[in-house]
RNA sequence: GGGGGCGUAGUUCAGUCGGUUUAGAACGCCGGCCUGUCACGCCGGAGGUCGCGGGUUCGAGUCCCGUCGCUCCCGCCA
């Protein structure tokens, strides 16, 4: 993958990556770094290395000043070179170089800078700490496979700007420097000089604003918006990300998830990569009942099937006292091509019982009637012949049941679903399944504080068909609410939001605020809300996540420049640091 | 806050049951030779607080405890 430099340059003719046949005999002049010299004695070889690309260099003894300058060269040298393209010699072709047709003769080299030895080899194949490549970061920039990954970011961040413009868009950039939003994960503050005492925070996402983008008659709003959380980190987050972040005025949630899938097809076109709308959609309740999460990974099937009513006279003691308890049993079936072995069970289990279940059962289905178990002689021939039926498992076929706490034996079963699925090499196909996760409710039930809780945000409009019902039984209004779902990645949600103040302050009212803290924290916008909101909605999906999906990295880290490590610091710079006594006066803060 | 994994030359790794001497290999690095290499080749060389601290032992890279760093997961992430 490559982005074109500019053909000409003050300190350089070409880019080096793009010489070809056609540029033999012309006086050329290059620059870039020496990515490796191979010295003949009487003749030395050098590999210059741009963005673009590699291109070999020939100096020999005909030009005594660059040839003893070149004798001293060492890798990641910088310099600039001046010469004449030429076709190499028969038989001397490179066939695995771009550029391996041709080379320049060099007459003068000029040394730009010196380089120390790198910590680590500029080199695509080798694997290298990640301490390491973090720490000289810049280094690592200078592999191929590493800076593919941004000029991915960069080809689709410009496509996803170039469709919005084309659909009427703004691009507004809201504060970093804002208010503390009391829900939702932990803000990073800032302190405020100017007002001791006082903080900032720094933006979870640009919500409001853009809400207020939308009373300000913007209509169509978008930004490449960063946003912060100051949560535990992942694999696949960090505390400061980017969203591509949009609102639009006056549409309903077809126009919404409609414009999202056009996106999506411009962004991937970018990488060349054909996606077919619509997208396949899911209800929220069938997601976590077949799948047992509310992203699940559309790649496989591996369903997961009820089996509580098949267990519900059984004599198994650990199914009977889940099921008297309120609880499910369930479970799902894979077809393994190679029988798998009592260490897979035990490693499953282990899987299993790390998630927080009891257990892990499994069953080997060795006839079309029977199975071997260490749970079969507990079970009947009926409960064996109506799971069976149930799962549509035969000889070869092996069942793994999770018995708990409904919501655990989803979760368990839904994580162990992943898991088989990479362990059977289910997901090799590549290829990218979206999937629109639709009817969220619009509450949960916070049961340490006792309270109803925004499902999404306290921002998003319930089912206008279901408003009337809003205040007698809240758990079961659905939400104008969409999860965007990529290959079991959630990447982000589209919805309707709440236009009018009585609405917006009803709903604050019923996760627990007071009009007092309604007014406190939610005030400007409910105000706003009253000069005129128009019905708006929007969405808001991650960016680094997109991109670490659409090349299959395993790490958001690998797609942006300088990420933070799991404990959040920077190994780079050092970030977060002590400051200077001087620095905390002036805040108002006492050192620690 | 909790559970799992990793930590040995600059780098990537090996190091058996706790005992063969001075902890090895490859790449890189340094020096020498080499005019058609592109993983150049050949000869020679330097390079180690086995993350850190403590313990067990006649003896610890290896076993135990603690600690630090990194990492994966749970919690958390409206």
């Amino acid at each position: 993958m490559r982005i074109d430099l500019p053909a000409t340059h003050s300190l350089r003719s070409h880019p080096g990556g793009t010489i070809g046949a056609g540029d033999v005999g012309t006086d050329v002049s290059l620059a870039g770094w020496v990515h490796t010299r191979r010295d003949h004695g009487g003749l030395i070889f050098l590999d210059l290395r741009d963005r673009s690309g590699l291109v070999q260099l020939v100096v020999d003894p005909s030009t005594p000043e660059a040839f003893s300058l070149a004798e001293s060269i060492r890798p990641e040298y910088v310099v600039r070179v001046q010469g004449i393209v030429r076709h190499r010699p028969e038989g001397t072709v490179n066939q695995g170089l771009a550029t391996g047709e041709i080379e320049v003769h060099c007459r003068e080299i000029e040394l730009l800078n010196t380089a120390k030895t790198p910590p680590f080899e500029i080199d695509d194949e080798l694997e290298v700490d990640e301490n390491l490549r973090l720490k000289y970061r810049y280094l690592d920039l200078r592999r191929q496979t590493v800076l593919d990954s941004f000029l991915v970011r960069h080809l689709v961040t410009a496509a996803g700007r170039d469709y919005l413009n084309s659909q009427g868009f703004l691009e507004v950039e809201t504060p970093v420097l804002t208010k503390s939003t009391p829900e939702g994960a932990r803000d990073f503050l800032v302190p405020s000089r100017a007002q001791a005492g006082h903080f900032y925070a720094l933006p979870q996402s640009p919500q409001l604003f853009k809400q207020l983008l939308m009373v300000g008659g913007v209509e169509r709003y978008y930004q490449m918006a960063r946003c912060f959380r100051d949560e535990d980190l992942r694999a696949d987050r960090q505390p400061e990300y980017t969203q591509i972040d949009l609102e639009m005025s006056f549409v309903d949630r077809e126009d919404i998830l409609g414009l999202l899938e056009e996106l999506m097809v411009s962004l991937f076109a970018a990488i060349d990569v054909q996606i077919v709308t619509p997208f396949l959609r899911m209800s929220h309740a069938e997601a976590l009942a077949r799948y047992g999460t509310d992203k699940p990974d559309t790649r496989f099937d591996l369903a997961i099937h009820d089996l509580t009513e098949i267990f519900k006279e059984t004599d198994f003691k650990v199914f009977a006292g889940t099921i008297a308890k309120g609880g499910s049993v369930r479970g799902l079936k894979v077809s393994p091509s190679e029988p798998f072995v009592r260490r897979d069970f035990d490693e499953l289990t282990e899987f299993a019982q790390g998630l927080g279940a009891k257990g892990l059962a499994w069953l080997v289905v060795d006839g079309e009637k029977s199975v071997k178990s260490p749970i079969a002689k507990f079970l009947t021939e009926e409960e064996i012949a109506g799971m069976l039926s149930e799962l549509d498992a035969h000889p070869g076929d092996v069942i793994f049941i999770v018995a708990d706490k409904t919501k655990l034996v989803a979760q368990v079963l839904g994580a162990l679903r992943v898991e088989l699925a990479a362990r059977l090499d289910l997901v090799s196909g590549g290829g990218f399944n979206f999937l629109w996760v639709t009817d969220f409710p619009l509450f949960h039930w916070n049961e340490e504080e006792k309270r109803l809780d925004s499902e999404h945000h306290p921002f998003t409009m319930p089912r206008e068909e279901m408003l009337d019902s809003l205040e007698d039984d809240p758990l079961s209004i659905i939400a104008d609410a969409y999860d965007l779902v990529l290959n079991g990645v959630e990447l982000g949600s589209g919805t309707i939001r709440i236009h009018r103040r009585a609405l917006q302050e009803k709903i604050l009212k019923m996760i627990g605020l007071s009009s007092e803290d309604m007014e406190e924290k939610f005030g400007f916008l409910l105000e706003a809300l009253e000069y005129g909101a128009p019905p708006h909605g929007g969405a808001a999906f991650g960016l680094d996540r997109l991109i670490m999906v659409m090349l299959g990295r395993p790490s958001i880290r690998d797609v942006i420049a300088f990420p933070k490590t799991q404990s959040a610091s920077c190994l780079l710079t050092g970030a977060p640091d002590e400051v200077a006594p001087t620095q905390l006066r002036d805040l108002r803060i006492k050192p620690v």
